[in-house]
DNA sequence: CAGTTTATGTCAGCCTTGTTGACTTTCCAA
DNA sequence: TTGGAAAGTCAACAAGGCTGACATAAACTG
């Protein structure tokens, strides 16, 4: 099983064996594996809150681009604006966050995170970069080069458009 | 904000820049957006069937290792038996999945992908390796095996176990 | 052999988070 | 002034997590 030609050959005499099928393989294991670690520590606190991913998924793009608009918010984490709105209802209610209407086009809402919202947001990116630390420093730089590497290839190409990319250099 | 201590000092002489908090944030955005494109286009063809991600999971073990049992499965997908046991019902019922009595312990049920299971089972992997596949392509071997050291370190420990590490040499 | 533990399955009910569809309000722009 | 975009809301539904309770069969243990 699993050992189809693909990635079995070898092209202008480079190895080509990390392309194989069963590298392949497990490498989705490893996606799916780190996934679960990455977002364990971040759930286990947002229970304590009655919230869920989806809240933390919200807070956390927030957090980074603060008055960024409904829409675009939407754009970003690819989900309906009844499913976006039934958790931002939540956090508007509890004090999280604030939506303030457009002064140029007083249709759209910017969103900002309050005082409480900053906390929880503090909470549990803390808790999640721990992770990630330990992980990077584990690993070294150049391992978490290739990581990221990786990761934006893996990416659709609209969505390497909202993750800004790690330009090095200084 | 996130310019906080962390990471911004230097130990041994060696710049520790890749472990600053933003440098961090970037890694953790990258595996939200990568993600989302890893499970696309296997999501895509599970629509077809009207099975979910849950089906894919519980698909792509049983093909790793047949014959493996319901409470080993629990245990490498993290899930309750009754969470399991949902999926397992339909897939056995829809002939995608063969159920077999031990042998040794008649208790345990041994799991296995019918012909038809096996079907969409390469359907769903290989849609799955193409995007891998190409990532890897792009990023090259160096970048790859970068990316499986960080996710391994992401990892919780107990998931290290099920995650049979990447030996290399020969 | 009796009692306990283990592996599995199942029923019922709940929650989160995704979906679609329909509809309203606001308001910009042609 | 009218069309359409942006945002919000209501309703209904589905997938896939969860807990708790219970049933069965098999294995194990004293």
């Amino acid at each position: 099983m699993s050992d189809r030609g693909t990635g079995q050959t070898h092209t202008s005499g480079e190895s080509l064996l990390f392309l194989t099928d069963d590298q392949l393989r497990r490498g989705i294991e490893a996606m799916f594996f780190a996934y679960r670690g990455f977002t364990a520590d971040p759930d286990r606190i947002l229970q304590q809150y009655a919230y869920g991913r989806a809240h933390h998924r919200a807070i956390h793009f927030i957090k980074r681009s603060p008055g960024n608009t409904v829409n675009n918010l939407l754009d970003i984490l690819g989900v309906t604006k009844q499913s976006l709105n039934r958790v931002l209802r939540a956090l508007i209610a509890d004090g999280l966050v604030e939506s303030r209407v457009g002064k140029q086009d007083r249709r759209e809402r910017h969103l900002y995170l309050t005082e409480t919202g900053q906390e929880l947001e503090k909470e549990l990116s803390e808790a999640q970069r721990g992770r990630m630390r330990a992980a990077y420093r584990d690993a070294g730089p150049e391992a978490v080069a290739g990581f990221r590497q990786v990761l934006e290839q893996i990416m659709d190409p609209e969505m390497r458009r909202h993750f800004q990319t790690f330009k090095e250099g200084s």
